[in-house]
Parts: C-alpha cells; sequence; structure tokens
DNA sequence: ATGTTCATATTCACCTATAAGCACTTTGTT
DNA sequence: AACAAAGTGCTTATAGGTGAATATGAACAT
C-alpha cells in the first residue's frame, strides 16, 4: 500500500530520488505516465498490467477512445530505480508537471503522484480542498 | 508494448530516427500509412497483421468500409530502419502529415503515431482535451 | 555528548543517442 | 549522355542520460 508524503527535488539531470519507504511497493521497474490536476502517476508493474489491459479493449474508431488512450499511453514510460534510488522524469513529462526542482512525492494507495511542491501546496490551500467537505463525502460513501 | 513522446527532426532528405526505445519493440521493418486526427500511424509487422484482418472482416457492400480499407491500404508502405537509426517516410506520406522538419512521434499501446510538432501540441491544447473527460472515462474503466 | 549508520543531495566525468552536414549511388527525365 | 531528384551511407559535434564519488544531515545507539 503507498502511503505518505514526501518532498525532494530533481537533480541537475531531472533526476529523482524515490523515497525508501515507497520503494519497495512501487518495484525496482515502474510507470510514470501524466495525471490529473497536474501531477504525474506513478504505476508499479502490476498497477500498470491492468490498465493497459482496459486500455487495448477501447475502439479505435471512436475518438473519445482514442483521446484516453494517446494521452495515458503516450504521456507514459518505464523508470527504473538506480543503484542510489533515482530514476530520471522525462523532459516531456517535467514539462507537463511544471517541474524544476523541488517535488512532493505522494503514495495514494495503488499509485504515487509526483507534484510540483508549489501545485501541491495550491492544491491543499482551504479554498481547494476542505476537511468539512472530505467528510461529507466520506460519509457518503459509509465510512 | 509502445510508449512514450519524443520530439525529433526530420533531415534534409525526410528521413527520421527512431527514438531508441520504441526500436526493438517496433521491429527493423515496419509499416507506416495514413491515420487518424491528421498523424501516420505506424505497425509492427505483427500487429499490422492483426490489423490487416479486421480490415479483411469489413463488408465490401458497405461504401464507408470501403473508404475506411481504401484509407488504410492504399496508404502504407513498408520502411526500414538504417543502421544509424533513421527511417524515410514516404513524400506522399508526409504531404499527408504536413510535416516539414520538427515532428513527435508517441507510442499508443500497438501502434505509434507520427506527429507534425504544431498538430500534436494543437491537439493537446485545453480546448481540445479536457481533463473532465479523461476523469469520467477512468471512472467508466473503473481505475 | 559522541560516534555510527542510513537516506538524500550534489557534483563531476563519461558515454550514448541524436542532429547535421556532406558525398556517393540510384533512378528517371530530357 | 547529361542532368536533376531522390535515396543511402558516412562522419563529426553535442546534449542529455548514466554512473560513481563525495558531502550533508537526520536518526539512533552507546
Amino acid at each position: 500500500m503507498l502511503i505518505g508524503e514526501y518532498e525532494h527535488s530533481l537533480d541537475a539531470k531531472g533526476r529523482l530520488i524515490m523515497p525508501a519507504k515507497l520503494r519497495e511497493d512501487i518495484g525496482e521497474k515502474f510507470i510514470i505516465t501524466k495525471g490529473l490536476d497536474g501531477c504525474l502517476f506513478g504505476f508499479s508493474q502490476n498497477e500498470w498490467a491492468n490498465f493497459e489491459e482496459k486500455l487495448k479493449t477501447l475502439p479505435l474508431t471512436n475518438k473519445n477512445a482514442r483521446d484516453f488512450v494517446r494521452f495515458f499511453l503516450s504521456g507514459a514510460i518505464e523508470c527504473e530505480i538506480d543503484k542510489q534510488g533515482r530514476f530520471l522524469i522525462a523532459s516531456n513529462l517535467r514539462e507537463y508537471g511544471a517541474m524544476e526542482k523541488e517535488v512532493v512525492i505522494i503514495g495514494v494507495g495503488t499509485r504515487i503522484e509526483i507534484w510540483n511542491k508549489e501545485s501541491w501546496k495550491a492544491y491543499n490551500s482551504d479554498e481547494n480542498i476542505s476537511a468539512d467537505a472530505i467528510a461529507e463525502n466520506m460519509t457518503m460513501l459509509g465510512i
């Protein structure tokens, strides 16, 4: 189970440390791709395989399906963690996530998310995320 | 599995580097043809065989189906990657894709797509691709 | 407090993939 | 035969990716 929030920084070549606590669950090789709300998603190979299976069933003739598949597959790349615990974030993904130096990595159960630190702070600001609203949704889900 | 996004440029003779990460999966010889949404499609020999099979099942009696088959088969050409990792894009296909110099190659699972860089940027603009639509599709697929 | 260990940050050096230029070959045209 | 156009192959330069070494700093044990 991928959980927690970790602050780290990209090196000059765009590499990032995978927090030690996530390393085992995410695996030595994993996949990152464009996510929602301006972050990047990272999946373990197992989780990604599930996802790919679903994408394969979508019809080529449907424009909406093409868009969806293009978004995730063209944005995806396999990463490998090096001996020092780092992995490279491809330049197009760094650009998509507006990442320069300080980033936040969070565990979200089945995946990790990589955020530009500023975006993460903005996303978590009171205007955007309120504990009350979250509590309300919890009730809806019967938690 | 063909994934990722790569920016490269055509040389003066219309040749293009096949990104190192796609080279193994696409094979030394592969097929490119006219694609949808203004790009070119590229298939490995295996995937092309699959695709041809599907085209064969379409009813010749249906004008739409005839058009569809003609579109893909008439545009198709076999390409070979040279020692330096490049392949030639036939001039009619370059013309179809409005390609001059800067192009983007993406992996989309079973095929690659070759886009004029400008068209790709336009395709990915907010007006065209909405996060809401993607999120909705994700929910539908149970991701 | 001091020393030890582990995780992360930083720097540098090397190597590979790609870009770009040029020359040669082939093909088709006049 | 001479030429132009298109295709092929080689060479060199460079940016970006990769790996190693070292520095920093926090956590923990003595």
